[in-house]
DNA sequence: TAGATTGTTAATCGATTAACAATC
DNA sequence: TAGATTGTTAATCGATTAACAATC
């Protein structure tokens, strides 16, 4: 029973989609939104963002729609994002500097509490505030984490293929519970440590297979 | 009939997969591959990998397996990743500086003959090798390369949301068919022009709710 | 040959869409 | 009230998986 919940990945995809339309409604000071408007504002049909909202638990009223404030709570809540995870980054390459300077994440809870490089004339320079920790010094990196009662939730990989399963190995062995893979790598992983890897490659594959097999 | 040639959206995604594998099997010296081989080592069904492949046109021998060499080739030639795609960058944050530092892109034909950002004092700076084109000087940069009878065919979008829309606009004007957009944004766009949205929120909204809804 | 593997047809599963009753 | 909208059940659609025949 791997999904007891029965909670369609599309449908959590599509949440955040939902969660930018409502919060820039809310900027511009409406209260309610309807369905039939968010499946209208993003081309889809509205029965399946209702069904969508609906795994977050949250319940509109007929006629009215629904309130706003609430949605926004609720998609956040859901997606955990009202919460900070600490997380630990690995790989200082362009990939890993634009993850570190990027705000977005950060509002969505991301909260970076280490960041690794195994590249000597890197480390202990500073991206964005981080001082870059030599990799190899991560298990003792965790231990005085834990010595102030902190502890590191989610493992970021942005170092090259060739690396990334050696340290997704050491990312378990420092607590982590979820793993946002960048690396085009099928990483080995415990049952209890959830993995989401980003396709860059599989989003490229898709474009141009699109733009040569179109008709023709 | 915008899907003519029935060709499943998930078994383009897995294409790479396949490819990177047959390409280190290759560089190890191997001549042959099975689809059980395949499977096995991606963990995934044999009989899904079989079917993916089915969708390059190339066929394998019962009890031997596919030619490594044409297995390649079919997948390759099928993404359009064997011939080149002449691309137009906008937008030099972080995230445009690592797409234009990344070498495994451009091993895929993706080409890039001009790179845009608005922001002044970027604009003459080199990224890569690329000198940065002020985005109002496109459509003449565009003329430009067409007298020299070279032509763009693909947008990558690296900017921040709120201007991805006119950067599209201006894209399709400079005659590309397929856009490649990171901003979380949904674009409109003429028929004739193909886009591929990256889900970076999405991805990361699928792993932090999996960690926060994991049973309990 | 026997057995492994391909290729294909049928069954299952899950997500999307349609239909409709409930309700404010 | 009438009509717009929600919530839910049923039908459809597409992808995955199972079953099996073909073949080297």
């Amino acid at each position: 029973m791997i999904n007891p919940k029965n909670l369609p990945i599309p449908s959590i995809q599509r949440l955040p989609r939902y969660l930018r339309l409502l919060e820039e409604a809310k900027a511009r000071g409406e209260r309610v939104v309807s369905c039939t408007r968010i499946a209208e504002d993003l081309g889809q049909l509205s029965v399946q963002v209702r069904k969508d909202l609906a795994i977050t638990g949250v319940t509109g009223r007929p006629k009215v729609g629904y309130r706003i404030d609430e949605l926004v709570e609720a998609i956040r809540n859901f997606l955990g994002w009202n919460q900070t995870t600490n997380a630990f980054l690995v790989g200082v390459g362009n990939l890993g500097s634009a993850i570190l300077n990027y705000g977005g994440f950060v509002a969505h809870g991301l909260n970076v509490v280490g960041v690794f490089d195994s590249n000597p004339t890197l480390c202990g320079k500073m991206v964005n505030g981080h001082k870059i920790i030599p990799f190899a010094e991560m298990l003792d990196y965790v231990k005085m984490l834990n010595g102030y009662g902190a502890s590191v939730q989610m493992g970021v990989i942005t170092v090259p293929a060739v690396a990334a399963q050696e340290v997704a190995d050491k990312l378990v062995k420092s607590g982590v519970r979820g793993i946002w893979n960048y690396a085009p790598t099928v990483l080995e992983l415990p049952d209890h440590v959830v993995c989401e890897n980003v396709k860059l490659s599989e989003s490229f594959a898709v474009l141009t297979s699109r733009m040569r097999n179109r008709d023709s």
